[in-house]
DNA sequence: TATTGTTATACTCTATAACTATA
DNA sequence: TATAGTTATAGAGTATAACAATA
């Protein structure tokens, strides 16, 4: 009886959640801490941070981006400070990106912009739809994790 | 005793929803009826659908984008024959931009589409999470709108 | 003269293909 | 010969400035 592309959405709702995440997103990444920076690049430094350093190939993969591509973004990043490529000494082709401190402070500044946004939006709620969100933002991971 | 930028965050679970929003947004942006269409395309495709018939005016205010762009990004909407430009007749200056039914046909395929991916992944949840995040797609849809 | 939209031009981001260095 | 990274080159997307048409 299961069908791999069922006729009928099973959860209708999904239309809701995926319009509110894609504009709810879309806002947050007004807020950034360095207007010369492209989304690819704060994308980049917030990977960066997250992961630890990392290979370009990785990069690119995580970004969905070809490997010149990434290249020049880590060219850029580079030349304003933001990381540093270090070669490897056990496998000289390969190199380690990783972030200076200037890059974690602009990824941790960019960071605070967005949530002061979203904390004064949140203020405008009750605590119980605050509460719902603090659920869903816990569930939303566990989804992108299947 | 207010202050305008509190010194510590008043919601610090708005990390927690900034993460989970950004990348369920990244994920939902991979799936697209069309590999040709930009993202910037295929917001404005998707805007019209929502909001009718706009002027370049309002799309480039809409999408954070500089007139000529938005020109741009037209001329490629229009050669694909997913909209139509219509001069209006009472101030000659003035172009309405709205769909073609191919261009409506992309927007819904494309909603089907990252609707039955995100559909997959609500089936792997229990009753309870889908409700706590039908729920909180209504609260982020009232706090936008705040 | 002001406004709407478009064209001119230049710069950034992206891609594929080719190249370099290392293994 | 294969792999990681980079360079070469070209095609989109974006911006500011200038222009055209209309009001």
């Amino acid at each position: 009886m299961s069908a791999v592309l069922p006729a009928a959405p099973a959860h209708p709702f999904a239309a809701e959640l995926r319009g509110a995440t894609l504009r709810l997103a879309r806002r947050l990444r007004l807020e950034k801490a360095d207007d010369e920076l492209s989304d690819g690049q704060t994308s980049v430094l917030a990977y960066l941070e997250r992961r630890g350093a990392q290979s370009p190939a990785a990069l690119s993969a995580f970004e969905h981006v070809s490997p010149p591509s990434m290249n020049r973004t880590l060219n850029a990043l580079q030349e304003a400070g933001y990381v540093d490529r270090t070669p490897s000494s056990d496998d000289r082709r390969m190199v380690s990106v990783s972030l200076t401190d200037a890059g974690r402070a602009v990824v941790q500044e960019t960071r605070r912009r967005r949530d002061a946004w979203l904390e004064q939006r949140l203020d405008e709620l009750s605590a119980d739809e605050r509460h719902a969100l603090t659920e869903a933002a816990t569930i939303i991971r566990k989804l992108l994790e299947a």
